[in-house]
DNA sequence: AATAAAATTTAGACAAATCTAAAAATATGT
DNA sequence: ACATATTTTTAGATTTGTCTAAATTTTATT
């Protein structure tokens, strides 16, 4: 009854990359969407898909694209779970920033060890949230409902703590990171610009303007 | 003049084997000691070596054993240096237990980002030993001249802090554990044994006897 | 509904790392 | 020193993950 189940390095970020486009689409995931993602050719995830299948990790029909089965959606939490926990320690141990941590968290994500992992949790605290605001599912492969709400949503003279990012591309980040703008930081909308959507936001006892592009692509959790 | 050396996991698990087998020998490394380290088979090591070689990381002509390079002794003292400095993570910030870290030390020694390396040999305040007393090189490849002694060389009456065990089986970690001797433990010799070689130690306050098997695998650092 | 376009799969090839079995080179023993 | 044993290498096969190019299926267009 019981499988074993190994996963190489390549089958965990088929696994991953099949989660992460099915959440958004809440459907089968179609093989040039994963090749995509993945930067490889079509043919390739075919094989590879079909692999999987073998194993249990996906249910797959011929042209009708992909889901992950319980089996391997459980797999793809674990490596959510491995990626966030390790930028939590990237960046509250390390001190290593916003735009440098996914790189690494994305070799550390494959090291194999049950109680590494759970050690690492108790000593980061069990956190929530990653450094990027994305929720980290728990060893059972519950998420904390996120009451995040974009920075542009929040109502003129109301506050939030600032727990992640929509756009993670290193540019924004480093944006971020220059105008010393960091995760837990205390920000209130003093006023919105009807004109071109700018707020006028105080963070760090410093009043500053921000463009309306980097006020959608922030999240806050309200207070 | 610079050549792109990036290493796979199986290249520096060879690297790696090389240099522990020459540092003991002072002398090229012959197929078939690899081949029985690496739980392979000769014929795979000879490959290997070939590659290597083509690569710079190995000296080598057929039938005469292989010897690092410059550029291989460097790379070695690398891999090295990572796995030391994970064992020390996973002992004094995860808790995890000697017998156990090896393992994962030998997942995470191939994490490739020199930015993380010495993030981490800071986060961990720049120990020059890991966890079973081998010194850990530094960014530079130099080792610090380790002082330490095994417990039964001690004379009656001299102390010493347990820094390091010459024996890391599971089995005989485990005794330790059981027994309640830990690194960093304060040790004082208080009599020995002329029939069998035993010792009577003092240790957190308890005085116990120990063989001298044990004590001929345990290293203690004199203060 | 027929045809064109797009997506997907198949077939066959390749590189990396391994293996088995056989051949070649080196080392050993009397 | 010569026969034998051991070590090492070669040759050819295998597995994994990838590729290209061609064939097939599905989707979209008119």
């Amino acid at each position: 009854m019981f499988k074993f189940l190994f996963m190489t390095h390549s089958e965990e970020d088929y696994i991953k990359a099949i989660y992460h486009l099915g959440v958004l689409n809440n459907s089968t995931v179609a093989t040039n969407a994963i090749a995509e993602q993945m930067d490889t050719k079509p043919s390739s995830v075919t094989d590879m898909i079909r692999k999987l299948s073998e194993k249990g990790f996906v249910s797959y029909k011929k042209y009708q694209g992909v889901s992950l089965t319980e089996l391997g959606t459980q797999k793809a939490l674990t490596i959510v779970r491995k990626h966030r926990l390790w930028e939590v320690f990237l960046v509250d141990k390390l001190d290593l920033s916003w735009d440098e941590v996914h790189e690494i968290a994305e070799q550390l994500e494959h090291i194999k060890s049950e109680k590494l992992t759970d050690s690492l949790d108790k000593h980061l605290g069990y956190p929530k949230f990653d450094p990027h605001g994305d929720p980290i599912p728990s060893k059972a492969g519950v998420f904390t409902n996120t009451t995040k709400k974009l920075l542009n949503e929040v109502a003129i003279n109301n506050s939030g703590i600032c727990v992640g990012v929509k756009d993670s591309s290193a540019p924004f980040l480093k944006f971020l990171d220059k105008h010393e703008i960091a995760l837990g930081d205390y920000i209130t909308v003093l006023d919105k610009e009807d004109f071109d959507g700018s707020l006028q936001i105080k963070i760090n006892e410093k009043v500053i303007l921000i463009s309306h592009q980097i006020a959608s692509n922030l999240y806050v959790k309200s207070t």
